[in-house]
DNA sequence: CCTGATTTGGACCAGGCCGTCCAGCGAGGG
DNA sequence: CCCTCGCTGGACGGCCTGGTCCAAATCAGG
């Protein structure tokens, strides 16, 4: 099933992804073609069959195992330590500062907004994200000793997932400032 | 720029968007084509096109339109009056219902996940279907006499939209729930 | 340097899509 | 009764899309 690939192959491969995932945050899945993507990246269309032999699905696959590890990565270092007030305040605040810079070219909002209903496959991508996410959430939660650290955990991630998709839709930050402070409030009050 | 539409010419129109909306709620704005919404009302193109005019995009903003009100529709007549707990579960209970019912064939989450960033007339449908609904949780809250009831109607609705299109895109409801309940909580306490 | 596999280029195709156009149909008002 | 104006049918064109195919270039490694 695996293919052999050489170093410049899987840099190919790599530089292809990156720009796909580039161009859907900012034009969204169904307003980005294979070719806008050959242009992107000065590719033919020969490649993107050849590290993509699926077409279209592979590469929205791909997108979508790319962007879930994005959405984890820029939470780094401050997921791994949610143990006081203060570490759970900086999280919040690189969240916001993050996605507030992003504005509606989010990662998160495409995942969650139309990658989820493509395939089979991505919808299984977007589930794994929520739940790790969610786990490292609720370790915090009970390191805090709150009460139902698990329904405060979920709580948390549902804010920022309706903050981040109607900062989408409209263009707010609002909603999210709004919404993750809540979700916040057991743990800081 | 108002055209003169007879009875039967309205009620065909209807039927197009019902049909469209319809369509959409299962696959999406972009896996709904014309060809489809004009098989599925028994019409021809001509109909499409002299119903609306400006094309594809006219359409989305009449099923935008039409699927902001049936948000708010299905909260009637709990909406109208949110003054007690009592009131508020019973409102809670029907969101739950209707959304549970519907899975991931929802309108709210078509609106907000899709139709929100297709052009800017939908944008500012969908803006304004928040700021209406926000208003009607916000009376609710200030009639409660709870801390702060701006911010908690804001992170109520948050909360719906991101238990929404999160079971939109992984089918599942718990997050629906737990948002909403932990949205509530405020006010139930 | 030779050889086989990987990488690349780009022409090509079939199908689907949106939108246009024109010609009949039907109803309702004068 | 008829005549106008809205309603309906469906063929058609041009465009874009995902996907196939084959041949040339490049590279790895013996």
């Amino acid at each position: 099933m695996t293919r052999t690939l050489t170093a410049k192959g899987a840099a190919t491969r790599q530089r292809i992804v990156d720009a796909a995932a580039q161009l859907i945050r900012t034009a969204g899945a169904a307003g980005t073609s294979l070719d806008d993507v050959r242009a992107a990246t000065a590719t033919s269309k020969s490649q993107l069959f050849h590290y993509f032999p699926d077409g279209r699905a592979d590469l929205l696959l791909a997108v979508a195992e790319h962007e879930a590890a994005q959405v984890l990565a820029v939470q780094r270092p401050w997921l791994d330590d949610l143990t006081t007030r203060e570490s759970w305040r900086q999280w919040r605040d690189a969240v916001l500062r993050h996605y507030v810079e992003l504005g509606d070219r989010c990662p998160l909002g495409v995942l969650t907004a139309e990658l989820g209903k493509s395939s089979p496959e991505t919808r299984a991508v977007v589930g794994e994200l929520y739940d790790t996410w969610e786990a490292e959430l609720a370790r915090g939660t009970q390191a805090m000793g709150v009460e139902r650290p698990l329904e405060v955990a979920r709580a948390i991630l549902v804010a920022i997932q309706g903050g981040v998709v109607m900062l989408r839709a409209t263009g707010r930050v609002s909603y999210l400032e709004t919404g993750l402070d809540a979700g916040l409030a057991p743990l800081l009050r």
